[in-house]
DNA sequence: CGCTACATGTAATGAGTTACATGATTTT
DNA sequence: AAAATCATGTAACTCATTACATGTAGCG
C-alpha cells in the first residue's frame, strides 16, 4: 500500500497530526493521489501497531485532543526499503477510455461533446500545474534535490496534460471528419 | 461500475461465456482495462439478477458445461445510457510518482536505474501500440465507426507513451545534473 | 446564526486481486 | 508426462469511498 509509505514520507519530513497530514497531500500531492481521513486514521493507527510510529498526545483545552505522529527507525527502514525496491508497475485502468471504445453505439454529436468536456478540464488543469511549476521555479533553485523532485512530479502532469489535449483535439477531429463522410 | 458496463457493450456486438468475455476483454481493451475472470463471473451473475442479461446454458460432453449470455433490452439501454451520460472524472493515483516526490531520500541513481526501468518498458508498450495501430489501419478503413473508436484508444496510448517517455528522459537528464552540481 | 477550521473516528459498501477448488481434452 | 485450453466458480483479503457521528472555537 502506497498510503502508508506516502504518510511515512512526510512524517518522515516533520512529526503531525492525521489532519496535518491531510493538509500536506491536499497541497502536493492530491494530483497523483489523494486521501480522505477516514482512510489516513486507521492507516495512522496500524502504522502505530506495525512499529513504524510512535504517537504523542497532545491535550488541548480549545479543540480536541491532537495526535502527533512521529517516524521510528523502523518507519525509516520500511520507507527507505520501499522507495529502494522497483515498483511493479501497476496496470491502468480507464473507464472513458471503454467509453470511446463502445463509441459507435451512439450519436457521435455525444462522444465530440463528451470529449469537448474532457479537453476543456485537462485544459484548466494544465494552467493550474503550470502555475505550480512557476512557483517551485520562481521561490526555490533547483539545485536543491527536495525541490527538484517535487518539480519532476509537477513535469509529468504537464507533460501527461499536453498528451492527452493533443489526443482530445485530433479525436474530435477524426470524428468530425466522419461525420462528413457519413453525410 | 465499468466493467458491467463493458460486459453489456461486448455482449451486445454477440452473445458468449465468461470465458469468452475474458478473451474478448485480453484482445482488445486490456492495456486500459483488465478484467480477471473471477471478477468476470459474479458480475454476470448480477447482470442476470438485474435482468440486464439472460442466460443460455449449452450442454456440452467434451467440456464443462458453457454458459451463454445474451444482452437483454434493459441492458441494452443501460449500456445506451451509461455511454450518453458523461462520466465524472476520476483521479488517478501513481505510486510511482510518489516515490519520484520522496526521491531525495534515497540515493540518486537508485531512482535514474527505476526510471530507466521503466523508459524501457514504456518503449516495448509504445512499439506494441504502433504495431497494433498498424494493423488495424490495414485491415480497416477508418471510414468505418467502429474502427474509428477502437483505434482512437489505440491512439491515446500512442500518445501517452511518448510523452511519459519524453518526461522518464528528461528526468534522468536533470537528476544527472544535479549530480553533477553535487559533486 | 451559520460556516469554516480544527480534530477525531466507525460502519457499510464497492471494486478488485489472489488463492483455492474442480475436471476433461488437446497439444507439446 | 506436462502444459495449455476450455469452463466454471468461491472465499479471503485489500484498498478506497461514502455516510454517519461528535464537539469546540472563531469569524462574519
Amino acid at each position: 500500500m502506497s498510503l502508508k509509505h506516502a504518510i511515512l514520507g512526510f512524517l518522515n519530513y516533520k512529526s503531525m497530526t492525521g489532519y496535518q497530514l491531510k493538509q500536506r497531500f491536499d497541497k502536493s500531492v492530491r494530483y497523483f493521489w489523494n486521501a480522505s481521513l477516514s482512510q489516513i486514521y486507521p492507516t495512522l493507527s496500524q502504522l502505530k501497531e506495525d512499529g513504524l510510529l510512535t504517537l504523542e498526545v497532545k491535550y488541548q483545552d480549545s479543540s480536541p485532543n491532537a495526535k502527533i505522529y512521529h517516524i521510528t527507525d523502523k518507519g525509516r527502514e520500511e520507507l527507505r526499503n520501499w522507495l529502494i525496491e522497483p515498483l511493479e508497475p501497476q496496470p491502468h485502468r480507464s473507464a472513458f477510455l471503454i467509453k470511446i471504445f463502445f463509441g459507435a453505439n451512439i450519436d457521435q454529436n455525444l462522444i465530440i461533446s463528451q470529449l469537448n468536456q474532457r479537453l476543456e478540464l485537462a485544459e484548466s488543469n494544465l494552467a493550474k500545474y503550470q502555475q505550480i511549476r512557476n512557483e517551485i521555479t520562481e521561490n526555490h533553485s533547483l539545485k536543491n534535490s527536495f525541490t527538484l523532485f517535487e518539480s519532476l512530479t509537477v513535469d509529468y502532469g504537464i507533460k501527461s496534460m499536453e498528451a492527452v489535449i493533443a489526443w482530445y483535439r485530433e479525436s474530435i477531429e477524426k470524428i468530425e471528419s466522419l461525420k462528413r463522410k457519413e453525410m
